[in-house]
DNA sequence: CCGAGGATCATCT
DNA sequence: GATGATCCTCGGT
């Protein structure tokens, strides 16, 4: 069952850690791609780590639009990072995917990543995104549509809150969730 | 196993 | 002109 538009609208607290378990879908020409979602972090409004804390720009841009939105970025001269909008339209909030545990179109994604070791193959934001060809083609569209989506997954057992990873400011707030034990996670 | 350092460039100041 | 929501490699232990 696809995951609908409510469903991200929610406060984004309640939603980065509803996330887990959900399988993310990666649609193309090559075949499906998916994985259960085991790793989320927050970013939320007022939080200096979030990239639309001093407001809409080009590359945040996507930030701003509905629910559901895709908002993929650039960083580092070399990867990619998705996230998926929640709240309310405008709020400038959204959830950043940090992992998943592979599950279908595992061939292709060992392909794209130049490895066949499946832990290395979607734990980590840029991972992922190269594992699903992820890149800012998909930047802004919606996940209503049928080229990335959500469906309903598996329910987990524990998830564990933690600070985020990588960020230089707002580092100690529990922003971070993940599926706990599961050996899929980027970092522990 | 762990930490340090480099890669590499779009975006914003 | 500086920086970054990362990843990989390499060297030490």
């Amino acid at each position: 069952m696809r995951i609908d538009r409510q469903f991200f609208a929610a406060p984004i607290l309640e939603v980065a850690p509803r996330l887990l378990g959900l399988t993310l879908v990666r649609r193309s020409p090559l075949g499906d791609r998916a994985g259960i979602i085991v790793e989320t972090e927050a970013y939320t409004a007022n939080d200096p780590a979030c990239h639309a804390y001093r407001g809409k720009s080009r590359r945040n841009a996507a930030m701003f639009g509905p629910a559901g939105t895709a908002y993929i970025y650039f960083i580092y001269g070399m990867h990619y990072c998705f996230n998926v909008v929640t709240g309310r339209e405008g709020s400038g909030e959204a959830v950043l995917i940090r992992a998943l545990e592979p599950v279908k179109g595992i061939s292709l994604m060992a392909k794209a990543r130049g490895t066949d070791d499946i832990r290395l193959l979607c734990s980590g934001p840029a991972r992922l995104c190269q594992a699903l060809n992820i890149t800012l083609a998909e930047n802004g569209i919606s996940l209503m549509g049928d080229t990335i989506f959500l469906q309903m997954g598996r329910q987990p057992e524990a998830i564990v809150t933690a600070s985020r990873i990588g960020v230089s400011a707002g580092k100690e707030l529990p922003y971070r969730f993940y599926i706990a034990g599961n050996e899929f996670v980027s970092k522990k």
